[in-house]
Parts: structure tokens; sequence; C-alpha cells
DNA sequence: ATAAAAATATTTGATTATCAAAATAAAGGA
DNA sequence: TCCTTTATTTTGATAATCAAATATTTTTAT
């Protein structure tokens, strides 16, 4: 039982720290070392639907519009985005990626794809279903928890 | 296949996405709303041992001592932490948490019990080594392929 | 035994990410 | 038209961080 604990605490706490270390330096080495982390990040939050208004993007991302505005002038300095004005109302802007900022979200598609396939397979159906329900047990925990916090609405 | 790989992608998603924003709330609302993530994490690394040099723990958060200076000045100044100079070897200078410290410390371990049992609860043996199993996948999914990023010292 | 090299930490100067509050601009009533 | 709300950007301030320069002490090589 508490072999189990400290194993399992141990391996949570590693993979958390390998995602962490492996997003922030993944870039730098690699042909995209113009992004930092925070800009992948917003590229993929843009990424998800074909334009979306800047609005939506910041409260994705959780962070303020004032910040999201200096992030997307930088990507689009950078050509991996650009924004237009709603025809409609033209308070709001739109952002989207470019071909160059579509390239980094399928790159980082890809790694997820990788990753879980890593996982997958090597196991059996039965397996498969005790993790998917082992991740689910972790997530509720998380929620009923810091139901405060992690609300989206 | 194709429904657990989207399954287990999004869980794993959420899951990280959850523990990050609640490092970054669970603070601000609490008793110890003096202290960034940041700091709480430098207590924990300064925590595993009674008393730990400047430059061990610098390697352990993975920041450069420059940063961890300034890191440890304003845990000093906040009171969960104190520094003195070894007498062997006067150029190392030893960090390590007061009461206060402790306290954060031992209050971070707890959320990571609570967290373990609340997975474990309810899985059976079986269940328990399939999870473990499977994280440890990742994990060696990590290691092979970000070996260079992820190799300690 | 002394001078040069290495190790440990701090200081300094710069950059990046971030927020809150003020400013700008457009839309939608009364 | 004038006021209010909505969407965004700008401004000013603060945190975290790094690399390079500096200071102190120890180790090494002659």
């Amino acid at each position: 039982m508490d072999k189990s604990y400290s194993v399992l605490n141990q391996l949570l706490v590693d993979i958390f720290n390998d995602i962490l270390l492996i997003e922030q330096n993944a870039l730098k080495s690699g042909e995209l070392s113009d992004l930092s982390i925070t800009e992948v990040h917003a590229i993929e939050a843009i990424g998800k639907a074909t334009e979306r208004t800047m609005g939506e993007v910041a409260q994705d991302l959780k962070v303020t519009m004032g910040t999201l505005t200096i992030m997307v002038d930088k990507l689009v300095r950078k050509g991996y985005a650009e924004r237009f004005r709603s025809e409609e109302d033209r308070r709001v802007v739109f952002v989207r990626l470019t071909k160059k900022g579509e390239l980094v979200y399928k790159l980082h598609e890809r790694f997820h794809h990788e990753m879980i396939r890593s996982i997958i397979d090597g196991l059996s159906e039965e397996e498969e279903k005790i993790l998917i329900s082992s991740l689910e047990k972790l997530k509720e925990f998380f929620r009923k928890k810091y139901d405060l916090i992690l609300r989206k609405e």
C-alpha cells in the first residue's frame, strides 16, 4: 500500500516535470527556435478553429486581453498568425494562423499522437480501460477539490 | 482504438492543466497568500533534506544560481528560509527551511497524499499494477524521446 | 609556497510574461 | 443624439529569469 503510494506519487511528479521541461526546451533546439512556450500555447489556442476573436482566445488561455494583445503582436511579427477586424462588428478582432502557424500546430499534434501511441501500444483492452478510469478518478479529484478554481463557466 | 486515443489525450491534457491552475491559484486564496508558485517550488526543493547548498537547490530547480539567490533572498525576507555559510568550506552557503517554511512543505505533502489516495482507493491490486506500468511507459517514452533534455546532471 | 585555476555564490543589467487600470473605438439603446 | 456597454489596445508596474561580471575561498601545479 505504502509502496504503491510513493511509486505512484513519484511517477506522477516525474511525468509532470518531464512535460514541463520538454515543452520548455523542445523548441530551442529545433527548427522553431524563435518561439517560446507561451507562444506555442497561444498558437494551439488559436488553431483549434479557423478564426477566433481575441476575447475567446484570451479566455481559453486564461490571460488578460492586454497580455494576449502583446502575444499576438509577436506572433504576427514573426509570421505565425494574422489579425483582421470583423466587418459585422468593427470592435472585434479576429486572429487566425498562417500556413507557418498551422505547421507548428500540426507538429504539436503529432507530439501528442506519439505520446499516446507509446502508452496505448502494448496495453490490452482491459488494461486500457483501467488506465482511463484511473485518470478519470484523478481528474474527478481535482474537480471536486478545486471546483472554484477549475470551473470554466 | 481511435476513441481511446482522444479520450486518453484529453484526460492527460485536462489533468495537466488542472494541476497548473491549482498550483497557480491554491495559494492566493489560502493562508499562504504571500507565496508565489515558484517560491513554493523552491521551498519544496530546499525541504527535501535538512540543509542544502545553494548550488544543489539551483540544480534541482534547474535555474541559475543568480536566480536562486534572488528567490532565497525573498524567502528569507518573508521568514520561510534561512541561510548560513559552511564552516568547512567558506565558499558554500547552506539554505534550510524555518518552522514556517516546513509548514508549507508539509501542506504540499498532504496535498500529494490526498491526491494519490483518491486514485488508489477503489483500485484492486491488479488495477493498481496496470496503472503503474502504464505510467512507467509514459515516462519511458519521454526519457527515450527527450533524453538530452531530461538528462539530469 | 605562491601563483594560477577552479569552485561557489552574489550582483548587475537586460528580457519576457504578466496584470490592472486607463484609453480608444464601435454598437446599441433611451 | 447622448449614454452605456462591449471589445480591444496601450500604459505603467511587477515577477521570474538569464548571462556576464564580480567577489571570495579552495585546490592545483610548479
